[in-house]
DNA sequence: CAAAAAATTTAGATTAGTTTAAATTTATTT
DNA sequence: AAATAAATTTAAACTAATCTAAATTTTTTG
């Protein structure tokens, strides 16, 4: 049995290493997890000993294949959570990132297959994530970033990149959430800024970092 | 912020406290919380410190407004979970107080305050006991043991009054839980046995200890 | 009411996770 | 390739929660 925290080190190994294609850093990880170098090299002595992940001195670390399987479980039920707080609870997506991130240290198979089913099993989080199933295996969709789009195109949106609450708290603002439909009317050259039409209703301009947080696909 | 342990305790002195009407021992909070009596002390300075518990050496403790105030709130959690677990993801009543055990530390009064409403504002758990309202309320009724009926007469299942597995299982295998009716057929004189008509249609005989342990209202 | 038993507390040690500061290793730059 | 900077690890110490064993206090009983 792993503790809440070195399950939440493993999650974030898995994050880095996703995100960065590469072995994480013990500084990425201290970042992460907003705590010292120096705990995290002592919290990765511990998860190699229990063999969750590959380590070797100033290498960065790996997840072995029993790390990754609870890495994923953890993400599995994360965002199984989120589902359920959104959907079921009515809470703003900006809202259900932390109570998730309690939920799912619950371990309970029965719990989680349960929940899985009374939500109909989802593929997809509020956030547009991917949901891994029972076996670990995450469904993959085609998905851009609007700012990939030229002008006169239509998308849904699916999902986004960035999570921070700031650019949630943005995305309600304009009334931006998944299954919202974008068209695109013309693109500012100076700061590659696009007009957008939201749902066939409302006119607004998004900053192209902002575009470029935003998972869509073309319809 | 109380730690996870701490709040055990506040909740154990809650129970002991209302079941034996008095101040909880050192002694039967270690037998409750599976612990020695050691660490019991232990904490208890620690959650006299944080004015939770009123606490005099060898006297034994009672909890303060404030540790009340959390106490009850756990309780409602607790209780809250458990109907969320039995009426949404459709588990057997001997199976949720562990998982509800664990959930009733994630503290929002956001969450809570929606998973009541989500569930419609109930005022008993699944095993009957009364879930204290957002003010700490307890709603009382009336209730008596099985085992206080005459013969001949009827009753309803309200709860239990014994929370263990052994003694859950064992009512749902004779088809007993809230809401069941019991008609008395025969009292046996030799061991206070009951021999019971349930929902009109399965007879059984149910034991004294089991009948003292069952509460229902008269109908 | 003194002796024995039961309950409780103290003392000292242990474990998981953390911190700060110093030392070491690796990477970067001239 | 030496000097400097950045990243990482080690060392030593701290906190919350726990334990065992010994000491103390309270309660019970002959």
């Amino acid at each position: 049995m792993l503790s809440y925290t070195e399950e939440n080190y493993l999650k974030a190994i898995f994050k880095i290493s996703e995100k960065e294609k590469k072995s994480a850093s013990t500084n990425s990880l201290a970042r992460h997890l907003d705590t010292t170098p120096a705990s995290v090299t002592d919290m990765l002595k511990r998860l190699a000993e229990k063999e969750m992940i590959h380590y070797e001195r100033y290498k960065g670390v790996t997840l072995t294949a029993e790390g990754n399987r609870i890495a994923t479980s953890l993400i599995r039920r994360h965002r199984l959570w989120e589902v359920f707080l959104v959907e079921k609870l009515r809470f703003d997506w900006e809202h259900v990132h932390d109570l998730a991130e309690e939920l799912e240290h619950i371990y309970s198979e029965e719990l989680i297959s349960r929940l899985d089913a009374f939500l109909n099993y989802p593929k997809f989080d509020p956030h547009g994530d991917s949901i891994p199933n029972a076996e670990g295996k995450f469904t993959i969709r085609n998905q851009m970033p609007l700012s990939d789009l030229m002008t006169g195109q239509s998308c849904q949106v699916l999902g986004v990149k960035e999570h921070s609450n700031a650019f949630l708290r943005y995305l309600n603002q304009i009334k931006v959430k998944p299954g919202t439909q974008i068209k695109i009317e013309e693109r500012i050259e100076f700061d590659a800024s696009l007009r957008v039409l939201i749902d066939q209703k409302e006119r607004s301009t998004i900053s192209d970092s902002v575009a470029q947080s935003l998972l869509v696909k073309r319809i």
